[in-house]
RNA sequence: GCGGAAAUAGCUCAGUUGGUAGAGCGCAACCUUGCCAAGGUUGAGGUCGCGGGUCCGAAUCCCGUUUUCCGCUCCA
């Protein structure tokens, strides 16, 4: 089986199963948009609990917040988001390239002031010492015609950028007969804009409505409420804050399933340092959130760093955690060290002080700031892309497994009755009566025996707990475990124990 | 956004040159059975993605549209 195959299974047995289904199918679905079912909620919240607590509980100097999605549109000016996504494009039809449109009209009059510049050298190899560079400018027929025609554009230009008139900037593009330097065509789509950010109004839609924007990232929460929660917290540098929350892009192409949606759950902590130690903090991150993941057991293989070479605007040091999914190795976690970009600008936009007195030194600095930042629906989409097993048996039947990291299993056990009579219904409810105020468990008494186990392989519960006739006599059930299918018989009184040791998210934590 | 392919029951898929919609699995009830996807009986479930058109008649042919997958393109 290819992994293309495999992926394409995968995302079956994800709607199959009640982990994710296409949002609103009802309606033939929505491009990219997708819903966690009642199984994918459970593993989801167990992964986010997992990082949660790795953050604000092993570590005393990171604490949480929860910001809102809609923020102060100042927000976004001073993030750098809107100048940098908020682009014309312009596709040719005949070569597929897609363009900035205002990079192409801007191509064409840095090409018309070329012009005008060989006329002006030309002019100077004739008229040699003579020659009075200002005077031929404003007399030179040619170069006063290419200037007219320079002119001419520079003002459609600047008009269709300021009322943001894509309609002519095409038009621009046409009469100008700007042409594909590909295919050599004229052949354009219209001009459409793609900002990053979805934006909808706030208040009335009348008079006086501000347009506000989705997140695109839960980072700028953080930020802004970074001096709210230093002084409220009585926070010293170096700490940091960790948010788990829904953030929005309107990406171009949104695609591969939950790998990149539109709508996606990041779990990202912003650590404030003094400026300076910022390398050593990143250098720590790194090791510190590779410990994370391949302490889930899935492979230390799996995992690899991606530095960056180039660098986006506010980082001056950048490095991705890449995974090996079954479309090959791709992004799962970013780790960039954020200098003080973000805290600077907003104190710089706000006017508000976000500088930190510190204690010990007498200085008074905004601190740098070190980011890790790890989509919540990847990480999801890496651990069951990694757990999804078809296995031939030794009788030549086959299963399908999902063998999850037990403390990240939706279910944790199923507590099964032997058969339907007998009074063993009634003894394994009273087992689910008592376990499931520290497990989620599933009771099951339909079909036969192995056909609820395969079912229970299927969802990735760790134990299968049978009860049979025996039960009646000696207190014991039958524990089955998921990726052995080995059998073994348990006191009922000894069941919570064995469940928690396996499945309890504190022995992983543990081992951080 | 461009190009290609696809869409029929919860799932996987048949459906002939256009002539009243099928299978397996799954689901529900009952009977039988009892440790790795058992057997039997009965039942529910589809205006064939949606909207037009051609035709006496469309799941089937044509156009549009939506969604998905693949390839470009774009992107923290």
């Amino acid at each position: 089986m290819t992994q293309d195959e495999l992926f394409k299974i995968l995302v079956a047995h994800c709607k199959e199963y009640g982990f994710i289904f296409p949002s609103s199918e009802i309606y033939d679905g929505l491009a990219a948009v997708y819903d966690y079912g009642q199984m994918g909620v459970e593993l989801k919240n167990n992964i986010k609990q997992y990082w949660w607590n790795a953050m604000t509980r092993l570590n005393e100097n990171i604490v949480g917040i929860d910001a809102a999605v809609f923020m102060h549109p100042s927000t976004w000016v001073a993030s750098g988001h809107v100048a940098a996504f908020n682009d014309p494009l312009i596709d040719n039809r005949d070569s597929k390239k897609r363009y900035r449109a205002d990079v192409l009209i801007e191509d064409y009059l840095s090409k018309i002031e070329e012009k005008i510049e060989k006329e002006v050298a030309k002019g100077r190899k004739r008229f040699g010492d003579a020659f009075d560079e200002a005077q031929f400018r404003a007399t030179n027929p040619n170069v006063l015609r290419e200037k007219a025609h320079y002119d001419e554009v520079h003002a459609r230009y600047k008009k269709a950028e300021d009322t943001n008139d894509l309609a002519e900037y095409k038009q621009i593009i046409l009469d100008l007969g700007i042409v594909c330097p590909i295919s050599g065509t004229k052949n354009w789509t219209d001009v459409r804009q793609f900002n990053l950010m979805f934006s909808t109004q706030f208040g009335s839609t009348g008079e006086g409505a501000n347009t506000v924007y989705l997140r695109p990232e839960t980072a700028q929460g953080i930020f802004v409420d970074y001096i709210n929660v230093q002084k409220t917290g009585r926070m010293k540098v170096p700490f940091g804050i960790a948010q788990i929350g829904k953030a929005f892009r309107n990406e171009v192409v949104a695609r591969q399933f939950i790998f990149r949606m539109r709508e996606f759950e990041q779990m990202e902590m912003e650590f404030f340092c003094k400026p300076g130690t910022e390398m050593e903090w990143f250098k720590k991150w790194k090791e510190n959130r590779m410990k994370w993941h391949v302490n889930l057991g899935m492979g230390a293989e799996n995992y690899r760093f991606h530095d960056h070479e180039k660098l986006a605007h506010y980082a001056n040091a950048a490095t991705d955690i890449e995974f090996h999914f079954p479309f090959g190795f791709k992004e799962l976690e970013g780790i960039h060290s954020r200098t003080d970009f973000d805290l600077g600008n907003h104190q710089q936009l706000s006017g508000r002080k976000l500088t930190y007195f510190d204690p010990e030194t007498g200085e008074s600095y905004v601190p740098y700031c070190v980011e890790t930042s790890i989509g919540v629906d990847r990480m999801f989409l890496a651990v069951l892309s990694h757990s999804y097993k078809q296995e031939t048996l030794e009788n030549g039947e086959t299963r399908v497994v999902l063998s999850l990291p037990a403390p990240l299993a939706p279910v944790k056990a199923a507590i099964l009755p032997l058969v339907k009579k007998d009074g063993l219904p009634e003894v394994a409810q009273e087992i689910m009566n008592d376990l499931k105020y520290d497990f989620n468990c599933q009771y099951e008494d339909k079909d036969s025996i192995g056909k609820r186990y395969r079912r229970q392989d299927a969802i990735g519960t760790p134990y299968c707990i049978t009860v049979d006739h025996d039960t009646l006599n000696d207190h014991c059930v039958t524990v089955r475990d998921r990726d052995t299918m080995q059998q073994e018989r348990v006191p009922i009184a000894e069941l919570k124990a064995l469940i928690d040791k396996k499945v309890n998210l504190n022995n992983l934590l543990r081992n951080l």
